[in-house]
DNA sequence: CGCAATACGCTTTGATCTTTACAAAACCGC
DNA sequence: GCGGTTTTGTAAAGATCAAAGCGTATTGCG
């Protein structure tokens, strides 16, 4: 059984729960009347009046004077929700880069910064850049760590419930990095590290491929292959935080599947190894058979794994992502053909529209639901920054 | 982001919430005082005493008057649910054996009534059997079709939409059945049908070998095998109604890993190919070479679903169930075995507690929880049965 | 300039919960 | 048996909140 509200509800909670239904009907929307308001929640014009000006005096909220108007009549004030009432942030902690973004409660990113780190940098390293990108990012928007409301870092492996990559990362030393105590010394925020597949999966919801479907798989396809998963519309981490690490199985053949891009017969000497999976899709993409069986033979094996993830979840979708989504068009088909093959029920196959920002994205994006939980479950007294426990 | 009320609450509307979280605090308890429901739900004396009359004269509680007391103090007044107010179905539709459950609200099984059909009968007869057996069920406990609630039927094959089998089902013909319309000819209120798998899935989180878990994967072993799935706590259905059938995977052996058992050398011409594995776990249990072979190779087949199973979800629990779990003592070591070999964070490995009537208590579960649906979102005017859409 | 339409803001009314107070019913010690 | 204690039941008063109604303000149009 669902644990719904087994408490009973006096009449201040009300008024809260009337503010609430007020803030949720005044975001995503423009700014509105207060007829609109009581329309859109059933709550009474004067109800609605009240409560409006008690969220402007709160700081929830702004009001527009009425400027030019178009209809007839006498032009009605409008409300805004404060989206700058409060910021979140959300980092990407890749092998390559640090992303971190900046948005307001609205999800409007207002502040972008990147710096590439080297793959096989120690943790002290990794951690000192993250530093650096996150201050210049709260600092270039002209925030505080105080206006932050919370923060999510995105990482690879899986996390447990301490926000830690115990069972496997591919960055070196990371193991022993206790990445929420470290972002914890900056901010009083809640803090929350997730694995990056989940993220970019949760971003593919929200402003992606699947802004359509609650039941979803994502699939990474990168140089290594990942999978997050949302079910009922929610992001599903499973109990120790390792859903959907079924490239652990050997009979799922992800972790040498890249291979065969990267050993691809052909590549030329001068192209990096880590380029050479980008060669092999263009040489694929111009006719070269080679190619076109080591994509082939890359996608085989993908899809075994998407397989047994469709089976076991029955999504409505499955977005390919990833590095290798650049050259969806080439993967798609094939992919549709195996999954048709080995499934009951066939999902939308579709590539992602995000790019290689997904991840971060999808970090923010966490950090935007920690903030509304926050919201909706405590309350809403005055608009600071939520403190951990 | 959920879909919280995002519609405003007046006064009346108050008043059903705190009359629900009254009828939230006075079930799963004994009965109770109107000092210890105010406790409970945080409402104030008073308060409780209006909704609690209130409740007893729209039949939704019962009272009753002070007996021989305990304690010092005027002996209080108890009130109690009224578990009578309405009743449930839950219905297992077998290969072998239709078995009806009939419960009250509290899930008090007050009516149990079997009969055993043939495995190769045509729907005609399944369905007759199936008439004559809920018929019996509700009428030998004194009820009427008007009484019940919620009707919930299991059946085996991926349940669709619009409750039929149509990927696929052992039963002969069953494809073309359309169970919730010869169920709805004799009731009006909701019905639900359901694969056998998920329900067993739900049977043991309800009373079974999993009431402590929210994410739990099932295992049906027997002739056939199957998987249930419970994601935080709510059973999930994919969306076409196919998750959990892994078996489709051929790199996964389900489809013929009970052929261990059924084809093990040594097994006498005497014992019926229905009960060979019956026979075989006996043999393998006093120390039978061949046996055990056919049992070890068994559990590795199941073990490869399995594991798919658990990497994708990260269940806390596993629960092995089924007609095989009655030889789970030489099959939970070696598949606990096997799974450590495969996954990477080891889950809870246990036998189902229930036995063979476990995927219709979980039909009955179902419809219980269908009842509360309804109760918690519709509300409470006065308890009758609840009218389909 | 007057009229109509719309929005604003105030007052009244009704519903609900909480607090406070007091009577009723049991038990305990003397 | 009787008063004291404790807990329950109930009634009255106070507070909070939303709904309904009505007068006022502002704008556009003829």
């Amino acid at each position: 059984m669902t644990e719904l509200a087994t408490t009973g509800t006096d009449l201040p909670r009300l008024r809260e729960l009337n503010s609430l239904s007020i803030v949720r009907a005044l975001r995503d929307h423009p700014p509105s009347t207060v007829t609109e308001l009581s329309q859109r929640t059933g709550l009474s014009r004067p109800a609605v009046d009240v409560i409006a000006q008690g969220l402007v005096s709160d700081g929830w909220a702004t009001v527009l004077e009425p400027g030019a108007s178009s209809a007839v009549g006498r032009p009605a004030r409008r409300y805004q929700f404060r989206a700058g009432a409060g910021y979140v942030l959300g980092v990407d902690v890749g092998a390559h880069k640090i992303l971190a973004l900046l948005a307001d409660l609205d999800g409007n990113i207002v502040q972008t910064v990147r710096q590439s780190v080297a793959a096989e940098a120690e943790p002290a390293e990794r951690l000192a850049v993250l530093d650096e990108v996150v201050t210049a990012c709260v600092a270039g928007a002209g925030k505080t760590a105080s206006d932050i409301w919370a923060v999510t870092a995105a990482v690879t492996g899986a996390v447990d419930a301490s926000g830690r990559t115990s069972f496997f990362t591919p960055l070196p030393g990371w193991k022993s990095v206790n990445l929420p105590a470290h972002l914890g010394a900056h901010f009083s925020c809640p803090i929350v590290v997730e694995n990056d597949c989940k993220l970019a999966a949760l971003a593919e919801r929200w402003k992606g491929a699947a802004t359509d479907a609650d039941d979803i798989v994502y699939l990474l396809g990168g140089m290594r292959t990942g999978a997050g998963l949302i079910i009922d519309g929610v992001l599903r981490r499973g109990f120790g935080g390792a859903a959907g690490e079924i490239g652990a199985l050997k009979h799922v053949r992800w972790l040498n599947a890249p291979e065969h891009l990267q050993n691809c017969p052909g590549v030329p000497e001068t192209v990096s190894p880590d380029d050479a999976a980008a060669w092999v899709f263009n040489a694929a993409r111009e006719g070269d058979r080679a190619a076109r069986g080591a994509v082939n033979r890359y996608v085989k094996d993908l899809a075994v794994g998407a397989a047994a993830l469709v089976l076991t979840l029955d999504p409505q979708v499955v977005v390919f992502g990833g590095g290798f989504s650049r050259s969806a068009d080439l993967v798609l088909d094939p992919l549709r053909n195996e999954l048709q093959r080995l499934c009951l029920r066939m999902p939308d196959v579709r590539a992602s529209t995000l790019g290689a920002d997904s991840v971060a994205l999808g970090a923010l994006k966490l950090s935007l639901n920690e903030v509304d939980v926050r919201l909706f479950s405590a309350g809403l007294s005055a608009p600071v920054a939520p403190r951990r426990q």
